[in-house]
DNA sequence: CCCTCAATCTGAACAGTGTCAAGTTACGCA
DNA sequence: TGCGTAACTTGACACTGTTCAGATTGAGGG
């Protein structure tokens, strides 16, 4: 070692009027989850390590637990980030279509994309271990999620509330299974261009398959 | 430290004619193994140590390395046999039943409750990265107990091989979808019997709602 | 201006992990 | 009896997450 560790922080020594200034402010929250975020898109949810989060926002490994108290408590906000972002991409999905079905079949496509595409983070989402599971904003994050389902299902089976709570639980279940064993290698890989094409066109057949065009059925 | 480590191995110094006698033989694979899913059931995936593993073989951390490589190697053992009673469960369940359709539910039930009962081991079985992932296997042993799936598809479906495929793919998909839900509390708590109970029941409703009683609808 | 105070972060430590190289033990066989 | 080899231990290393005492910082009040 011919420096002890080089922290590497940029230091502003001199003033800067605003905020920005130096130390870390309120901004060591950010720094963690945008390190921890970027860990998961490189190496997967079991590549997370905290120390190499406090690593790459430039600090001691003991200073995520000031603002999170612990690992379990960093990942769980950036779950709660990924339900949000997950529930952003499925409302963006339906809103491009005028048909129910065709609504709920983009959702299906959309979940999947966003699951092959950001494997560490859905990963993580769902692994209730690694996460503090009973923080409230996490379920409810969760829950936010599951009904933009919910919605879109409502609008095209109708029927008692339950009809539309166990045709939702359907809906998602599926498209969960498949992502999960997509990413598990079951369909083969999802590493290359064509693979991952080959998975989605899969996918469109399975949905196809399940959710046929008559309309209602009871 | 009043013993070094006490093996607490139990040696027979008196030879016993036949195999079974002192030293672990090739009875230490099959301990630690045994050890590991004990832990699996007690502690979950994420509670899985090699070096606890080979406390309860009693042997030091080291020597599960000389049989099985590493951690990988040696829980891909697990996986392997897991496959397998999985495999079994699926077959079981549906020679119970006499109807095509009625096999295909009978499965998807056993499929949940294998989940839902052995869940440390069915995690284990889906994470790829804790794994030798392209131990060949493991392949065969997955695709084994998928083609449980596929051979009750193609009795009640018919139709050409890609149809049958589609149709095996959506069936596992939303089986192994509702499994990984409920395991991560998306359902409610699957801890209590009522809890239980409860899943196993909306499990029958998702089935009934997504495989409609009307056999074939190509 | 200075002084206190709370928030923030560091440094060092601890227990525990997987894995490796080298040494030791026990077995089977000639 | 001796010997080679497989099975296992020992000790070490580089990690990990977490804790705790203390240093550093920024802000607010006198």
């Amino acid at each position: 070692m011919t420096k002890p560790i080089a922290p590497a922080r940029a230091k502003p020594s001199h003033k800067v009027p605003k905020p920005e200034a130096g130390y870390h402010h309120g901004e060591l929250q950010e720094a963690l989850i945008a390190a921890s975020e970027a860990i998961l898109a490189e190496h997967g949810a079991e590549g997370f390590t905290l120390r190499e989060a406090a690593r790459r926002a430039g600090v001691s490994p003991a200073a995520p637990s000031h603002h999170f108290g612990n690992a379990q408590g960093l990942l769980t906000e950036v779950a709660i980030r990924g339900y949000a972002a997950l529930a952003d991409a499925l409302r963006e999905a339906a809103s491009r279509k005028q048909d129910a079905r065709e609504k709920l079949l983009a959702q299906g496509l959309a979940y999947v994309e966003f699951a092959l595409k950001h494997p560490g983070r859905f990963q993580m989402m769902f692994a209730n271990k690694r996460l503090v599971a009973d923080d409230p904003r996490l379920g409810q994050a969760s829950r936010a999620a599951g009904r933009e389902f919910e919605i879109i299902i409502a609008e095209l089976v109708g029927g008692t509330p339950r009809q539309a709570k166990t045709a939702a639980a359907a809906a998602w279940s599926t498209v969960h299974g498949f992502a999960k064993l997509a990413l598990e290698d079951k369909f083969g890989s999802v590493n290359s261009e064509a693979g991952y094409r080959e998975i989605m066109a899969r996918l469109n057949h399975v949905l196809n398959y399940l959710w046929p065009a008559s309309s209602a059925r009871r």
